[in-house]
DNA sequence: AAAAAAT
């Protein structure tokens, strides 16, 4: 079996990938790492959670160790397509890269120019970018392309989909012919393959399979519900409560703004809960991951923004609260977990509303997905009607609130009983019985979650509001359980505030 | 029926 110390790194590399307990090297480090090393233009096909980042950032830091960067003159680029893939990058240079004395710049969008301004004067040996940025650096003058040696460009197909290439092949033209190119994409599709042709040189071509299909590793559950966003967020609730192996858990939504609403929701309800999209400011995307990644938060809602590529090890649980739309970004959801071998579980709450493209998962993953509790046809009647989630919604997320320490599924499932309109005996003890069927979180695990509100940023920063919340918000609008939480002062959190854009 | 990224 190959070893890092067989593939031709630096002494200085060895000995931070040691101190970071590696020994053995994926197959795509085995395979690209030493014709990088060479010098050689790397096609690189594999998805996240492969070793892909290490691949070239090993051989980087190497090949780095000759020379000196000079003001303005970035050494090497590698671009990213989104802005935490990007600082995640830069975080591998900082842990393999600690024997070095290598000047690292991020430079991404959302943040001040003055400090990456000051990196690029100093002379960047590593520029870590998202598109836009860099091409508004160079637009000011800040930068000349002229002295890249190696040019990375990781993603390439989502820099495709995200319509990136124009950007992509505008910079490639700044850099001189003579570099090494990396180039890295999970899928090759004609147009990538196209674009391969036009930048690489006699590339190595390394491929690895898809890490451990999703079959193998991840259970995967369809989970009915109605389409009423609040029915949706019930069903959740119970589910996550359900979850007796849950450690840490992404829950997807389609849209931006159901990041938010269902985030406030879950809030609300005592749950240790971040949100994450791209209409947030950057300084709380990056709180929010970080507290995500160090278990300060349990949950996080996101948008596909944290589909793909961003290295969280050890999600225990991927729920999508919406079916994604584009059947592969299921595979990329649910691929957040199960990672590396372990196991992982997945629910995707499906409405009637979905079921097209519940078929195409299916088909795409060419597999049938067993249902939980029965499928769309065993769904009981909604609970709404002339009771709609308002008044109903009102009571359950307070008394929610209050007792979620040491409440479960059935003391809910009680409590809608006595709200839920009493015309139908059957329907209530179906939705008594769906409720039962979970089990309730251990309540371990909800004191942990009530502890954990307090940690937070986005609450520590003015705490001494929240107890004015519910006087406040009295009057206002609100269909899913209670007050709307105010009082952040000047730092109200980006995506709080897009619920009210269009 | 979407999200992402420069301001």
């Amino acid at each position: 079996m190959t070893n890092f110390a067989d593939l031709g790194l630096s002494q200085k590399v060895l000995s931070a990938v040691t101190d970071a307990g590696y020994t053995i090297p994926t197959p795509i480090q085995t395979g690209a790492i030493p014709p990088a090393l060479q010098r050689r233009d790397i096609l690189g096909i594999a998805q996240t959670g492969t070793g892909k980042t290490a691949s070239f950032v090993l051989p980087m830091l190497t090949l780095l160790e000759k020379g000196r960067a000079r003001a303005r003159m970035p050494r090497t680029l590698i671009l990213e397509p989104t802005r935490e893939l990007a600082a995640q990058v830069a975080e591998n240079f900082d842990k393999y890269g600690k024997n070095h004395k290598l000047n690292i710049a991020l430079l991404i969008g959302g943040v001040s120019f003055d400090e990456q301004d000051r990196k690029l004067e100093r002379g960047a040996d590593v520029l870590i970018c998202t598109p836009g940025r860099l091409l508004d650096h160079f637009e000011r003058g800040k930068l000349l392309m002229s002295g890249v040696e190696i040019l990375v460009i990781d993603e390439a197909d989502r820099m495709l989909d995200m319509g990136f290439i124009p950007d992509i092949e505008r910079i490639a033209k700044l850099i001189p012919f003579t570099r090494q190119t990396l180039f890295f994409s999970a899928t090759m599709p004609p147009e990538i393959q196209k674009l391969a042709d036009r930048f690489l040189q006699n590339p190595e071509r390394v491929e690895v399979a898809r890490p451990a299909s999703t079959a193998q590793t991840v259970t995967q559950r369809f989970v009915a519900a109605h389409a009423k966003d609040y029915e949706k967020r019930a069903v959740l609730r119970d589910l996550i409560r359900a979850q007796d192996e849950l450690k840490n858990a992404i829950i997807f939504c389609n849209r931006k703004k159901d990041v938010a609403d269902l985030f406030r929701s879950l809030d609300r309800h005592g749950f240790s809960v971040g949100a994450l999209h791209g209409d947030m400011d950057q300084r709380s995307r990056m709180t929010m991951l970080a507290n995500f990644k160090d278990g300060n938060i349990k949950l996080l809602v996101a948008s596909d923004v944290a589909a793909r590529g961003l290295d969280i090890p050890d999600v225990s649980h991927v729920f999508n609260f919406d079916v994604p739309i584009h059947a592969e970004d299921y595979v990329h959801r649910i691929g957040r977990t199960g990672r590396a071998g372990r196991s992982g579980a997945s629910f995707t709450l499906v409405t009637k509303r979905d079921t097209k493209f519940s078929d195409a998962i299916e088909k795409l993953i060419g597999q049938k997905v067993e249902w939980l509790n029965g499928d769309l046809s065993n769904l009981p009647e909604p609970m709404e009607s002339h009771d709609t989630g308002r008044r109903e919604r009102g009571r359950d997320g307070r008394k929610d609130r209050k007792k979620d320490g040491d409440r479960g599924s059935k003391a809910r499932s009680d409590h809608k009983s006595d709200t839920v309109r009493a015309d139908s005996e059957a329907e209530i003890e179906t939705v008594v019985e769906r409720a039962e069927s979970v089990k309730p979180a251990r309540s371990a695990e909800n004191k942990q979650a009530q502890n954990n509100r307090g940690d937070r940023p986005v609450r520590a920063s003015n705490p001494a509001n929240d107890d004015n919340r519910d006087r406040r918000n009295r009057h206002r609008r609100d269909y899913d359980d209670g007050p709307t939480p105010v009082g952040f002062g000047d730092e109200i959190p980006a995506f709080m505030l897009i619920a009210g854009k269009a």
